[in-house]
DNA sequence: CTGAAAGCGCTTACAG
DNA sequence: CTGAAAGCGCTTACAG
């Protein structure tokens, strides 16, 4: 081992008796190096713990080993202020998705460098690691953003894949869950067991999914050859479980009784629940609920929700895979997939 | 602007028609340029929208511009199994706190690499990132880790520090919540609001912090002059839910009526809140609860849970500004700081 | 305050 | 299959 701080690709060739070049094709797994070669040079990268200088790499490969994951945010905090009870700077489904992408990208050797961004201030911007080129591709995570972000992102050329949102414009990935599907899933079993007054606890109808979800539901009720009231489609001001709470309180004391509720995501859930426990309306024995995209409060609720897995992490993963293939193959054909999603049953839906 | 992709130094300074060491300095905000030379390079900088290289940068000055995140994991999922209810691989406290380090991180121009690491199995091995030198410094967020894992961090001369844990070690730095005083001080609320009989739902044994949290009960107890019943820190197999739902439900049909509860966290107290609602109890109306360490969930649950805030967010921030004086100057004294905690008053708790 | 020059640690044609 | 050489885009003493 040499003085240097660090052994450096030199010290391995010098070592091992073979040109920078050489050493470099061994480093690399290129299939140029005969098998006596290879095996010598990897003994003496072992030997003096060698590790590759990743910027010197990735400035003459041009590419930088490190992957993306922008997490999209409706506001940027400037500072650091903790609410009890508030809602994350970063949401727990975009922390999900990261963890599935971080599955999907462990067998790899990518890095994965974060960063929150909101596009709503400044629509034309876009974030400081595509500027500054430090990735080699990026995962777009959760909504919202402008309409300009895509389209200026896609003219950067940097590949990316959206993760959580889907998108079937030209040419650009990306891979979600779709809430239509969710919701007809979450109707029809509270029809199949029994339920015939269902309310839909809507999210905001600003939010692109807002019709899908009534439409699942009413694929779900015409199934069953079931009416659904339009007015009892209903959503808060915002997809909180606050919000919730006034809205399906508001609901319920203008003296509609339902017998199931699907909510739109487990905040919401737990917000009607609330409502019900303080007015003493028992769960599930005087009405049913359904959580559309559990979380992790689904399960910790009293009772347990029975809620549609979206399989955050699931897509996450398959994400990661998607924009790997992106980067390897650039004109490969652009991919929109919406992941199924399943039913967890747990304690809050009673047959009838 | 020129034919190449990307405007490197070279344009600018000749556009400038300056030299590129000169470029550099205007770049680095170097106080050794004179101001119209500045303003002209600037202004040339922004017509061609040139941004420097990171990589070339990061060769050239031995410095990355990236801190690491490094997410301690008791194990590495090597696929990707979505269970639902099931702990994600990086729990929602480890988000919480990187939340608050790219808060904390967000006026500079430090870029965030992320990794989830497993010291456990391989008690010797260090982070990717560390190895491959891609970052000026790591925060090290959770636990657990290996005796090693520390000694042989310090020795890499990385700089780092440590998130969530407390270390008095010589020249670490840790940024983190005393748990004793937090369940100090909501063992305390209980007695003041006139609960007498009192179950402290322990974390496992296990972890250091079992025994601190005991000594904030008992000094609590002690002030106000109550007997504490040793067999009433109980704890679950596990921190979960479900552990805390089986502890509490041997301790309760074993004839014990505690009138409050103090559980090690939110899931804990979910757990017990899952019992009590199965057994028809009222929360707050026949016992208290008060969650140490709360988390969304107490929010969200039916009663929403008073809970001692342990500020992760505040910790992640202060651990962001603690490296980053480290990085600056590499000398100053080790920080171990335990931010104090607050009680965040909900509706688990009823006066008696 | 500014310029010429060397060097950071690697990869990649190009010859052989 | 291997080596000599150029170059990636920047920073940093060193002179002036």
């Amino acid at each position: 081992m040499n003085k240097k701080q660090t052994p450096t690709i030199e010290d391995v060739a010098r070592r091992a008796g073979v040109s920078r070049s050489t050493a470099s094709l061994v480093i690399n797994k290129s299939p140029l190096v005969r098998e006596k070669t290879r095996l010598l040079v990897e003994k003496v990268i072992e030997e003096i713990h060698y590790v590759p200088n990743s910027n010197a790499r990735a400035l003459s490969a041009r590419t930088t080993g490190n992957l993306g994951v922008i997490f999209m945010q409706d506001y940027l905090p400037d500072s650091t202020r903790i609410s009890y009870n508030n809602d994350q700077h970063v949401g727990l489904a975009s922390f999900n998705f990261s963890n599935g992408i971080m599955t999907g990208l462990s067998g790899t050797d990518y890095g994965i460098i974060m960063e929150r961004f909101c596009s709503v201030k400044a629509p034309d911007a876009l974030p400081r690691i595509v500027n500054e080129k430090r990735v080699d591709g990026v995962f777009i995570v959760g909504l919202p953003y402008s309409t300009q972000f895509i389209p200026n992102l896609k003219k950067t050329g940097l590949p990316f894949t959206l993760v959580g949102v889907g998108n079937h414009q030209e040419g650009v990935d990306s891979i979600y869950a779709d809430a239509g599907d969710g919701t007809e899933i979450a109707v029809r079993e509270l029809l199949e067991t029994g339920h015939r007054r269902i309310c839909l606890l809507n999210c905001s109808p600003s939010l692109p999914s807002h019709q899908g979800r009534l439409n699942g539901c009413l694929r779900a009720m015409e199934a069953y050859g079931i009416p659904f009231d339009p007015a009892w489609n209903i959503h808060g001001s915002t997809n909180n479980g606050q919000a919730a709470f006034h809205a399906f309180r508001a609901f319920w004391e203008a003296g509609n009784r339902p017998d199931g509720i699907v909510a739109a995501n487990g905040q919401s859930a737990a917000g009607v629940m609330a409502y019900l426990y303080q007015a003493g309306i028992r769960v599930p024995d005087a009405v049913s609920i359904i959580a559309y995209e559990d979380s992790s409060l689904c399960g910790y609720a009293a009772p347990a929700l029975t809620a549609v897995n979206i399989r955050k992490e699931d897509i996450g993963a398959r994400a990661a895979r998607c924009l790997i293939d992106r980067i390897k193959n650039p004109d490969k054909p652009a991919e929109c997939i919406a992941l199924p999603p399943y039913l967890v049953r747990l304690d809050s839906v009673q047959t009838r």
